[in-house]
DNA sequence: ACTGTCGTGGGTAACGTTGCCCAAATGTTT
DNA sequence: AAACATTTGGGCAACGTTACCCACGACAGT
């Protein structure tokens, strides 16, 4: 039962005394700061390589910097935010951040929780992904903290966001459904509970778009939400709800895979067979709708993309807070499955 | 274009003066510290509400604690490791611990930068996740900082692990098929390049199983594995050159289910269909298993318990970093769906 | 009344890093 | 040759918190 001798770490002090420079000559090598000579420069590495010197992140927090980014995410479980976030990664590769990942924000209060212990921990910036505070929240965290707004869809001049048009996207969807013949296409929205910040969340834009598309296509008399959460479960009970209607819907367009899976599980138990007897759409176009035994359509919103569009404007914010605001708004596009067909014939 | 008022952040400082104490005494209150008066006490908490005062873990993490947990997990889109992960968070839930998520760590080099820049920001504690590095490398991390080991079958004096019994999770499977009536029972690996700790990964412990139920079971001449990795893309291209055999299996048994959902998708090209022509078995009971249009057999590692024996274990250890450490070994469980069936008639 | 003991509170020096300043040496212009 | 600019390096004081001490008063036991 070897005891591990407690080694010191080694600091800033050592480092300076093994190659015999002062401390403030080394913090300056390790921070490319202005006022190093080559040489010295050299003597540095060739200490810091030797005594295997990594600097502290709390005293550097302490001091301002700490070279870490924090990403919240509402929910690990649902498979569209790994790509996000591989986006994000993906574009910090190449510098000196390092991306932690704060989970499990289940709720408003939750959500301010983890967002305070970020701030506390002196993070230089944080990606927010389809945050549910109220929109004065975020913008008093932006004041404190530079910050990437992903999913809503709000205009700030203090924070960057990054969104996809649930608009287009909505009716991206509801379009392709008429064009295969549904008439009664029905929705499953992920309902709020925090009213003040409703008319930004990317839920309530997909549900408002798919309203505006169905109107658009003189099908405002079969408008049909039932609101759950995208979540498996809400996906399962919003279309038992549907399937028990006296008419049932002919498609079922839930605005997130993570629901049309939901959904399959539902109709399946029904006995009813998709496309078949009824058509499913879902929201993302998630790894698992490319699955051959689901193959559900779905919208892609290139979450890669939105992920690596989030960390560049957050470093821009970083490099200079009181840069304009930007807003990235990317298109998303349809991918045609098997879970959509045309409605069986009456 | 307001430009908000850069506030100071609120200090202990501020918290004694307006409590009309010391910072000591602040300090003590906010630790729980002895030598604290109720009536003191009271009016600590008072100054610390009026003020909104949170402790800067910067300033104390180069004091000691951070109160701050890091979880690093080898795939965020493998959807076991949320299952893991909620059980962590869910045994730190009433703790004042943070947990905070190292993501993408491919490899043993990005693994070691991810764990040092665990140890840079002064965690208290590290849970690693199926780690590649060797078993030397985990010993000398474990001696900087409490560690907890998810998944190897390592015994250290100065770390704990919890892992899963895989050579009966793999005897499960094998069992299973063999009872349906299958011979030709082929099993698709995750190969791991570092030798160093080749025979302590559950990858390999799981190959073994599978060696040794098919060996147990007079099936020595059938046993047939192939190595890719644990991934959608590894499942599938193992399974095409299973599929390629000249006499091909009867079940294909993929060491985890993200590589079964690639099998499944190797069969459905091949214009097979399952389990009609060919059984299919995972491992790990992810929730995709369970989808009703996917329906994976497969093994349950109870991933929720896996999590939260090692927060648990973490704890107590950062509790008392010199106790006997510990062994978690966790036994699975078969689930058996749709996608295992006998073998077709020939 | 005199010593201990306990409960309560505060003073102070770190922890490791960096931003601001100044000093010396070197180079450049008048 | 003097005045000035530039380069190169270092000293020092924070940043916010806590561990270790010590001081004071109250109270009990001799």
């Amino acid at each position: 039962m070897a005891r591990p001798v407690q080694q010191r770490r080694v600091t800033i002090v050592d480092v300076a005394r093994h190659a015999q420079v002062s401390t403030t000559a080394v913090s300056k090598v390790l921070r490319n700061a202005y006022g190093t000579s080559p040489a010295m420069r050299q003597k540095v590495h060739q200490a810091i390589a030797d005594l295997g010197y990594r600097p502290s992140a709390a005293a550097r927090g302490l001091r301002g910097q700490t070279y870490t980014l924090g990403v919240m995410v509402p929910d690990i479980a649902n498979p569209f935010f790994p790509e996000v976030l591989n986006g994000v990664t993906a574009s910090l590769d190449s510098t000196d951040y390092q991306v932690l990942l704060a989970p499990g924000c289940a709720g408003e209060q939750a959500e301010a929780r983890t967002i305070d212990s970020m701030i506390d921990r002196s993070m230089d910036g944080i990606i927010l992904i389809a945050p549910v505070s109220p929109r004065a929240h975020l913008e008093h965290i932006a004041g404190i903290i530079p910050t990437v707004i992903v999913g809503r869809h709000a205009r700030s001049a203090i924070f960057d966001t990054v969104a996809d048009d649930d608009i287009a996207g909505a009716a991206l969807v509801v379009d392709h459904l008429v064009e295969l013949g549904h008439r009664r296409i029905a929705h499953i929205e992920h309902l709020e509970t925090e009213p003040s910040c409703i008319e930004e969340m990317p839920n309530m834009i997909r549900a408002e778009g798919y309203r505006i598309a169905m109107r658009h296509r003189g099908l405002e008399s079969e408008i049909d939400v039932v609101s759950r959460t995208y979540t498996r479960e809400g996906g399962y009970t919003g279309a038992r709800e549907l399937l028990g209607r006296p008419q049932r819907p002919t498609a079922i367009f839930a605005g997130a895979d993570i629901a049309a899976m939901g959904v399959l599980d539902a109709v399946a138990e029904a006995g009813l067979s998709v496309p078949e007897d009824i058509s499913v759409a879902g929201y993302d176009n998630t790894t698992f709708a490319s699955f051959s035994q689901v193959s559900l359509t779905s919208v892609d919103q290139a979450g890669w993309q939105i992920g690596a569009d989030a960390a560049r404007l957050l470093l821009e914010r970083i490099a200079d807070r009181s840069r304009r605001s930007a807003q990235v708004k990317l298109s998303p596009s349809l991918v045609v499955r098997n879970t959509t067909a045309p409605p069986p014939a009456r």
